[in-house]
DNA sequence: ATCATTAAGAGACATTGCGTATCTTCACCG
DNA sequence: CGGTGAAGATACGCAATGTCTCTTAATGAT
């Protein structure tokens, strides 16, 4: 046998970007097993072979780690939205859809017990959401946006609020149900709701 | 002094209902107090004078206390809802003002967290509404039904999704914000959004 | 009235997760 | 090379959990 033999060979130590990854990584992967009551933060270390030290040393508790892990996680898996195509309805569908990632309740568990701590650090959900995103503009308003420039509907009856309905909607079902949408919600919520509204006769 | 006298008189036991209440009492002013996750069992056992052993015997955990302190304050607290006076917005706005207490915080912050027990459990989110509504049918679409019979709009223009919307919206709100709503996100609710997509022309 | 039963309330216990502190050893930088 | 800063291991005290045991009060049946 080699010195460098692989068997148990003292895994050598990661550093800087490296470690941080591994560490977001396994963070990532404990709070899709267990959800966010049931992460200790012992676990998430063990995952990344090291120690607690190591994350408390980053992170000085369980919210800020769980906050940086699912941020690290949408921008590493999320790809871009898809463009809209011209077609209202489908443009919209098709937003829900890429939202709906099987992920999304992780996602959205975080976001929710997020709330909590929101709230005594006074930050707003536009916060969160700008951190999660990563400065990145959102693009869930883009079908209405090319919906509005294609003329077929009025930019000044379209309020902040209206846009975001359709991901509002999206996200409250997701926290009421912790698990993706069906199909049949996301076609309910465009269908019924969404489309109505924007493209009213007044 | 009598035999009867105050002081530190070895309090009497408490047994059955009286016992019961005294305990959800206890859970529920702890919940306000320190919210869901800061709650210790052991701190409303000491608010309501007695011993872990007490609540444990009643409830196998915080969350199966909490869900029951909640609905024990619902039930308790929450008056009738208003009826509708004959104006389909100043109804809807009338019943959002109604549901937006200064405890909706609490009420919310313990609904989020059951959602991921619910998850296990296999419940929906309906079932804790019904739980937690001790079986009352909820009176949130009366001005919505009471627009219809009046023939202001039609019913079948008006699907399961969209008679809950106002409250959808308010929850996700709420449950967003960890806060009452302000006046004028209950306005943009009622104005931007539901009354223009009952009353729409089509 | 008295006696058996049930559970209240007090307290002890082991266990688990947290957060900190200490120490050695490695990786990097000049 | 030699200094520095952080990795990773480990130990510690603390807080909360959930279980158990023990006594004693309240209750219901005889």
């Amino acid at each position: 046998m080699s010195l460098n033999d692989a068997a148990e060979a003292p895994r050598q130590r990661r550093r800087g970007e490296d470690l941080e990854n591994a560490l977001l990584d396994a963070a990532w992967e404990e709070l899709k097993l267990a959800g966010f009551n049931d992460l200790t933060i012992d676990a998430v270390a063990q995952r990344a072979g090291t120690s607690r030290a190591v994350l408390y040393r980053r992170w000085p508790g369980k919210m800020e780690m769980v906050a940086a892990a699912t941020r690290h996680a949408i921008l590493r898996d999320r790809g871009p939205a898809p463009e809209p195509v011209g077609d209202l309805r489908e443009d919209l569908l098709h937003l829900l859809r890429w939202a709906n990632r099987s992920d999304v309740r992780t996602i959205i568990e975080a976001t929710a017990h997020l709330g909590a701590y929101l709230a005594q650090e006074k930050l707003t959900y536009r916060d969160v959401r700008d951190y999660f995103l990563g400065g990145r503009p959102p693009q869930s308003h883009s079908p209405i946006e090319a919906a509005i420039a294609r003329g077929e509907i009025d930019d000044a009856s379209v309020s902040p609020r209206v846009r975001s309905l359709a991901f509002d909607l999206f996200r409250h079902e997701v926290i009421l149900n912790q698990q993706p949408l069906s199909e049949e919600a996301m076609v309910e919520i465009v269908d019924d709701i969404v489309v109505p509204l924007l493209t009213r006769k007044r």
